[in-house]
DNA sequence: TGATTGTATGTATACGTAGTCATTTTCGTC
DNA sequence: GACGAAAATGACTACGTATACATACAATCA
């Protein structure tokens, strides 16, 4: 009947191992074992230490926890703010961490210059794993970071191949694939639209295409178009419609194939185009690369070369929390290329 | 000349701010007050600190200072794992803290059974706040994180509101607008496409859209996607279509405009419909809800209401992490309902 | 029965910092 | 030059937990 007899109190003052232990008639170890390692303690006192923590409202503190054990359970990301493909890495990742009991901790930046100061903030938490995610951290910045005991994994960051552990896509095989997919179309003349040409990302991808455009007699123009956006690429789309239906141009030299650097680009390109009457793939065929959700709905149907992103990231989880007995201390950062899938869509298909 | 003279070491073990001290001959606390209230110690000890620092490597442990302050500096976020919006939702809130110098936890689930475990997790990490964004949260979970002392606030849950904080767009305006809009292009007969009947802003929104719609005499039928998907929208329009174009249907209770509770699902509805032949805006008008940037891409121009993001954001944070000195404490959940605005395109135009 | 092993629990300490209080130094002022 | 206030610093402790070590107790075996 008295107010003061609920079951189950809330925690309105920090309840901690102690008053449980006082509440159960145990020592904090005990409380402390009941709750990190269930194994040490008689099925009865575990049962009693229970039903006081219920009682008092008790919740372990993971700060606490970590102060003392040196490990967190967290595991961090620095990743670019925008764009659609970061947003479905950072979700894999998440998606991918708490089936492993960890949590994810975000440090988006939209500027390039503000990843110096995330990482010095990364650097006070003391996590479990950091994924770097962003072509736009200097090399400098890599190694000075690999010199921390934290793992890392570098997430298709081809720049950082060898200095750090990482995990990508395998552009080269993947761009290789698309400017042969290309080739057997009977293309004559390729350009490539880049996001941005300070990104090694882009620079490998435009590199690998244009050698194997080359290898079948295709010339290959880089544009670049400032962003992996959309926008940016609608922009693009329209400065290129003059040069891909112009009649100034001379016809023979006129690009019948554009080669985008991502998805999302992409599309951008391909609404650019058709908004000045450039048809695709009448006029000129288009591929993408990443295989964006989006890239494949039925309004675009985009060319691409389709990312494993469930795989890429899992190797990169499996890096940063060695799961195996083997736990790898080789002194060689790994380094994991995985290969992507092409996706022929309608943007290739007469 | 000597190896050892390197000006920067790396933290090979860790390094404490009792190392600094002696390096710098001030005593512990010294060091402490130099890095977290600078303006406490003299210009020339915080030098002599700050060069000590960088010489042994130090970074100070967050963990660390976090037990022993109470206040983490990370807010956490609940959130589905799947969906274009949510992966909006997510990224702006990091970028809003980020801006606050605080980092965001997330916590992201794909079933709905997840998140009573999850919500256990994140009582043990003591944020600064938590940020609920999920229909699926049932009532007594909710209350319950509420006797915490975390901060909390529900974002776009409708059946939240009065329980907890929330921050929320106003449904029931929009959906009115969409329906005032349908209404005036001279529609007839409506059917509202739900993502999942059990969420409450699906609810909302119908209960919304179906009572303006009566007011201008429309009929609205309810159909559930089963989810908020592209791909459920996608076999919806496709079952939908044989409603809209088949001659079995009495013409005058055809359906001629479809109200759709997402913008991705309207996505997919859309092309769903267009598989099988059904002209949008031609034969039946459609509308979305969310204000997505793929809604606004040339290739689908979306009518749609936008949901001012940032805003509804900066709103939850500013919950969160009240920045004025009006703290309040209020013992009232505080309620913000936020306008979307109808941004009409081309799947009701003409 | 006594020696031995293993399991369950208690005691005590350390993790690295922030903040309280006491003490020292600095500095402006009459 | 003395005095008081303010600034700067130091000594100490607490934040809440995990774990090494010691201890108690039950179970096994010769």
């Amino acid at each position: 009947m008295a107010a003061n007899a609920a079951s189950v109190n809330v925690a309105s003052v920090n309840v901690t191992s102690v008053d449980v232990a006082a509440e159960a008639g145990v020592s904090q170890a005990t409380v402390a074992r009941t709750f990190s390692s269930p194994h040490m303690v008689s099925e009865a006192t575990r049962q009693r230490v229970h039903d006081a923590a219920q009682q008092l409202g008790y919740v372990p503190n993971a700060i606490a926890r970590s102060l003392k054990s040196q490990r967190t359970n967290i595991v961090g990301a620095v990743v670019p703010a925008y764009g659609e493909y970061w947003q479905s890495v950072v979700t894999e990742f998440s998606r991918r961490l708490t089936e492993r009991s960890r949590q994810l901790l975000l440090f988006s930046f939209s500027e390039a210059d503000q990843v110096e100061s995330m990482l010095r903030a990364v650097q006070q938490y003391r996590l479990d794993g950091l994924v770097l995610a962003s072509a736009a951290i200097e090399y400098d910045q890599l190694s000075s970071m690999a010199a921390t005991s934290m793992p890392l994994v570098a997430f298709n960051q081809p720049a950082a191949a060898g200095v750090v552990n990482s995990v990508s896509v395998d552009n080269e095989l993947g761009m290789s694939e698309v400017a042969d997919h290309v080739a057997d179309l009977g293309c004559r003349s390729a350009v490539f639209v880049g996001g941005l040409s300070a990104t090694s990302t882009d620079r490998v991808r435009f590199g690998a295409a244009s050698a194997r455009l080359q290898h079948h007699g295709i010339a290959c123009r880089y544009v670049e178009a400032g962003a992996f956006s959309y926008e940016a690429g609608y922009k693009t789309g329209c400065h290129l419609a003059g040069d891909l239906v112009g009649s100034a141009s001379d016809e023979s030299e006129r690009p019948d194939a554009v080669i985008v650097a991502g998805d999302e680009l992409a599309l951008g390109v391909v609404d650019g185009l058709k908004s000045y009457g450039v048809d695709v793939p009448g006029d000129v065929v288009l591929t993408g690369f990443d295989g964006l959700p989006q890239a494949a709905w039925d309004g675009y149907d985009l060319t691409t070369i389709v990312q494993p992103i469930p795989l890429l990231v899992a190797e990169a989880v499996d890096i940063l929390l060695p799961s195996d007995t083997k736990l790898k201390n080789s002194t060689k950062p790994v380094e994991r290329v995985v290969p992507g899938v092409l996706r022929p869509g309608r943007t290739t298909r007469p």
